[in-house]
DNA sequence: GTAAACTATGAAGTGTACTTGAAGGTCAAG
DNA sequence: CTTGACCTTCAAGTACACTTCATAGTTTAC
């Protein structure tokens, strides 16, 4: 499919969708060039960037998500290393939820004491 | 206390609390000068920063939160009015924490098959 | 009375993640 | 055979949230 078509799937723009390959998350397993240089991609693409739009929803940034998907492939990292880094982030994304937890608390707890003065600092 | 105090017991540094004086985020009744020109707080600097950086931890912007914080000040609003937006925050919260969690089942579906062969996207 | 450690301002620089613009090549439809 | 909708690259611009720098005034300790 063409760039256009991507980006239709996948709720980006060409545009970003360039970025990304520019930053080094997409790679020649995603996409060839066409004679007339045109990008063609593959399945594969929609579903590397939606767990790319997945992980930005998330909180992690491109380069967490290149490093992380970067050990799904290096050699220099047996499979139980790369389980563990990948627990790692699981936990990283336990600590958010909590602190999004503690946030909604926050609000919460403020709620009935709103327009009082003095309640909300 | 001075800002060096403020920094301190918030875990921001001096130059982020002047930032964000100067984006309005706090104002006259976190803070007042001194002759010789240096800010001053009180407590309810304190509770206001970490308010901030709790929502910011959270995801949500300085302008967000500079919005959800005038809307306690402000009188354009019924205390109805108020809370509403209150619960709307704690909504989009909501929205947030499943998709952390989406991405947490994400990583965890993926955890069992890496090293395969075409397992990770 | 001077050095260290604070305070101030304003402007410029940084990193992340894009977006926009310019200038041009390709392709299908009528 | 031209119009419109794609596609290309590269450079520059944008928004957010700071950070750093330059310059200068103030306060505390010895």
């Amino acid at each position: 499919m063409l760039i256009h078509e991507l980006a239709r799937q996948t709720g980006l723009t060409p545009a970003t969708i360039r970025y990304y390959e520019h930053e080094g998350l997409l790679d020649k397993t995603h996409s060839y060039r066409a004679q007339n240089n045109y990008r063609h991609y593959t399945e594969a693409a929609v579903e590397r960037l939606l767990l790319i739009k997945q992980g930005q929803a998330a909180g992690f940034t491109l380069a967490e998500m290149r490093e992380l998907i970067d050990t799904w492939y290096t050699d220099a990292l047996t499979l139980d290393d790369k389980r563990a880094i990948v627990l790692h982030k699981i936990a990283e994304l336990e600590r958010r939820i909590a602190e999004l937890e503690a946030m909604r608390a926050t609000l919460l707890a403020k709620l009935p004491l709103m327009g009082q003065v003095g309640a909300v600092t």
